[in-house]
DNA sequence: ATACTGTTTCACAAATCTTTCACAAAGCTT
DNA sequence: AAGCTTTGTGAAAGATTTGTGAAACAGTAT
């Protein structure tokens, strides 16, 4: 039995079983929800530790279920959403949601998406969030000393690559999207445009690969990027 | 040669195994003991610096080694610990242990905190020993009696000169911020500029360089400073 | 007062970082 | 597979930050 809670929420009857049925085969611990009102209510009842939740509910939107659970709840979110619906999702990232699936989506991503998100909140449980020192396959950050390492090799990175390199290791295993990521390093409402992020992507992996083959960050075509736990990868 | 002793107690041979060779690649020095009476006393005879202590010995309860250990020693201790043994992680935090791993552990993940562990303690122990003499590559600073040579040369420096070098020596490896070091040197919330300590900054290397080609003064352009160890460099 | 030493300021050169741009590569859509 | 969109990347242009010599300033001893 997997220590884990999970809260479905999704409408659609035959998506719900094909959900619920794998969840049992990997005995996991679930509850469902069929509508926004019924999630949030539930939601505060059991505290799962993490939610699928599709943006589709026929009440309330999904996005307002997002940021009413985030406020009181560090759950994992994980949305479920159709293939036409990218702004939503990523509108859903920005409120809070923590990674997504697509629809029509295979029962083996999805699992590995709640098992990457397992790893993850015991990350963030054990580590307490303000650990001294990150630590992602070859990739360590010591925060106290802005010292970045990689595979025992000091690394020299510039301010910004820094940031950008902070920003993912402080959020590993979460989607962020393009707008939230330059919000932070360039500061809301700046005209900074994604191209910039672009290349100090480009040089920040370079850097990084420099000693190693892997690269811990994924590139999400129109939503963002998102640094990889090497046990996912 | 890394200057560190570390004591490694681990019952498990496989995972003591994995342990010492990697400390030995990385040229650690290293001992072991695979119980708790042992670690304790091998712990008083060999006063190490930093000790690998799994949480699970067939003996004496983990905790009660720390207990014991940081009643009298001052070591890192980094404890090694099942993941069904998270409760008693806290209280070994508590305890009296710095800093932890859960098995199974990457040896990538254990090498980056013995070395954040180096970073910390190298920084606690020079600044309570006043009379240390602190040496780096061709550069050695008896604080004792505020001497500084190169190379075996007797160098002179100015009061504010000095201060900083000291900083960066006491700090070694890590990176100083600029307002960090002004609020050492001038005082906090004095006006002086960023402008006087780059004048320092010049003539400290100047100094520094009359009798070696190396510079061990990195800048961290829009960050600040940093001291590096002649062997990373 | 003068010489001496150390500190701060200033102006400009040098180094480095940031942004932009053009085009290649990779990914989606149909 | 073709066409369109998004992302990756090297290089140039632009903007900042640093480094440095020299001058102005401050304090002390001669």
């Amino acid at each position: 039995m997997n220590d884990m809670k999970i809260l479905v929420v999704e409408d659609d009857r035959p998506v719900m079983n094909l959900i619920t049925t794998t969840l049992k085969i990997h005995e996991y611990e679930y509850s469902q929800a069929a509508n926004g009102v019924q999630a949030i209510s539930l939601c505060s009842s059991l505290n799962p530790d993490l939610i699928l939740l599709d943006l589709g509910l026929p009440d309330i939107d999904g996005i307002e279920v997002i940021r009413n659970v985030r406020s009181w709840s560090s759950a994992v979110i994980i949305i479920i959403s159709a293939r036409d619906e990218d702004s939503d999702k990523i509108e859903a990232l920005d409120a809070g949601a923590d990674d997504y699936l697509t629809k029509p989506f295979s029962v083996d991503e999805m699992m590995a998406r709640i098992r990457a998100a397992g790893r993850r909140m015991q990350y963030l449980n054990t580590k307490s969030d303000e650990s001294a020192v990150f630590v992602n396959g070859p990739l360590s950050i010591d925060f106290a000393s802005n010292l970045v390492m990689v595979s025992g090799n000091e690394i020299h990175l510039t301010s910004n690559e820094y940031k950008l390199l902070c920003l993912l290791a402080r959020n590993a295993g979460k989607v962020l999207t393009h707008t939230w990521i330059i919000d932070r390093i360039w500061g809301r409402g700046v005209s900074t445009d994604i191209v910039s992020l672009r290349v100090y992507m480009t040089s920040l992996r370079k850097k990084l690969k420099a000693y190693t083959g892997t690269d811990l960050i994924r590139t999400h075509i129109g939503i963002g990027y998102q640094m990889v736990r090497a046990e996912n990868l």
